[in-house]
RNA sequence: GGGACCGUAGGGUAGCUUGGUAUCCUUCGAGCUUUGGGUGCUCGUGACCCCGGUUCAAAUCCGGGCGGUCCCA
């Protein structure tokens, strides 16, 4: 991509009235639009990077069979009330009346609608273990808050399964578990895994994914041992025997949430299964990342005075092309890096903009590397990688085209 | 749910107390300059949230509406 074609609207200075790192880059960097209280747009960049995290989440979730479906976002009160939670969400969900006076929501979660879809099409233990995921909007009327973190619109991969016995939901929340360890080790981001109260959404038993960050709603302890992802939310353990050092207490961002729900949902919504003797409650479990609040969670833990500091996965592109002026030689070299490594991976800053203009905008941005195209490549020919923590190689143009292209 | 504050070019702001149509930075456009780290200079475009009231005169004072931010639960 050419940077003169690429629509992104960034900026030199903090011009938001942000109140948190994340969101005064997010805004900065151009990755998101102010639309409103809690409301953003997604920039080119935005979306590709909001792409790239629900690509990561998606293949995880492929790989232990789940299914991926989209359910509605707009939905009528009936199932609600049914499950009893109509009442519950009052206040923190958008529900209105339409034309024919009948209650409607803006879906909030999809526990309800997921039950209904899968009720009397799962007849007998043969239909399961059953998974379905969607990855999309959810909407909350909630107070918004530290820009990207609480919003009122929001993406998120919700998994939903559907088992004949305790034991095989016991087997689908372990490989959920282990899909969430590789996905978040994946998406670069620092976390650990918490006991949570599964009262809220009245389960059996539930565990948070939690990333350290200073201005996380959330307060925890967690093990500061690399190979430790242990977290509590009770203070008075901090010396812990799983740990082996003294736990770190630290705010937190909620980024995953898996739950046992038991019979919560299938009993009230009549999702049975047949039986020799007569018929079961199907047992369910419910699984959710915060796609949409991966993008602050991150950035609040990978950022330095330049700008953001994606990791690969995440990244809007690989790689950003930097002629450093407008020589022959240079500027030849500079297509042939776009076109061999690829437009949808390459930022391509040509023009005769300032220099300073274009190495602030990349780092800014959080592009992982640039190749620097001057003085060392018109004197030794060598192409000059920098990364974004200021370390540098130098490859020969075959050498660069073999790792890169 | 309770409380506080705010609304001025595309973005960020000064002015408001003590009424007289507006400051600076940035973006954007033009030109020169610079060419290994948002270079410097000149010129230009561009704004008082909406409705009503007070007044010779309202960004400024009063009332209402809409919108936004923060704090506490």
């Amino acid at each position: 991509m050419r940077r003169s074609n690429l629509f992104v609207p960034t900026s030199k200075e903090d011009e938001s009235t942000a109140q948190v790192r994340s969101a005064e880059l997010a805004l900065r960097s151009g990755l998101v639009d102010h639309a409103g209280a809690g409301i953003f747009s997604y920039s080119p960049t935005g979306k590709r990077v909001l792409d790239n995290i629900a690509d990561v989440v998606r293949e995880h979730m492929d790989a232990i069979g789940a299914q991926e479906v989209s359910l509605p976002k707009l939905q009528y009160a009936e199932i609600w009330r049914k499950s009893g939670r109509w009442a519950e969400f009052e206040g923190e969900m958008f529900a209105f009346e339409n034309r024919e006076g009948k209650d409607m929501c803006l879906a909030t979660t999809h526990e309800e609608p997921m039950a209904d879809l899968v009720r009397e099409r799962v007849r007998s233990k043969n239909n399961m273990p059953l998974a379905l995921y969607q990855i999309g909007g959810k909407f909350r009327d909630d107070h918004p808050r530290n820009g990207l973190l609480r919003t009122k619109e929001f993406s998120m991969k919700d998994a939903y399964s559907f088992n004949s016995s305790e034991e095989a939901l016991d087997e689908v929340y372990q490989e959920m578990r282990e899909a969430y360890i590789e996905i978040f080790e994946k998406l670069g981001v620092d976390y650990a895994i918490v006991d949570a109260d599964p009262s809220s959404m009245g389960g059996t038993a539930s565990e948070e994914f939690q990333a350290p960050a200073d201005v996380g709603s959330d307060e925890m302890a967690y093990c500061p041992a690399e190979d430790c992802r242990f977290g509590t939310l009770d203070f008075d353990e901090t010396d812990c025997p799983e740990c082996g050092e003294t736990l770190v207490e630290s705010n937190s961002i909620e980024l995953g949430h898996i739950f046992k729900l038991g019979t919560r949902y299938s009993d009230p919504l009549d999702l049975t299964f047949d039986t020799e003797s007569g018929e079961e409650k199907v047992i369910m479990g419910s699984y959710g990342i915060g796609i949409s609040r991966m993008i602050p969670a991150l950035i609040e833990q990978r950022n330095d005075d330049d700008g953001i500091i994606w990791p690969e996965e995440v990244a809007p592109f690989s790689l950003s092309v930097v002629p450093l002026n407008e020589n022959e030689e240079i500027i030849e070299m500079a297509e042939e890096i776009h076109d061999r490594v690829g437009p949808s991976e390459v930022l391509y800053f040509e023009g005769d903009t300032a220099i300073g203009e274009k190495f602030a905008e990349s780092d800014l941005i959080g592009v992982p590397a640039k190749v620097i195209l001057g003085n060392t490549f018109l004197e030794d020919g060598e192409l000059e990688v920098e990364f974004r923590d200021g370390g540098r190689e130098f490859y020969e143009p075959s050498e660069f085209f073999e790792t890169y292209a």
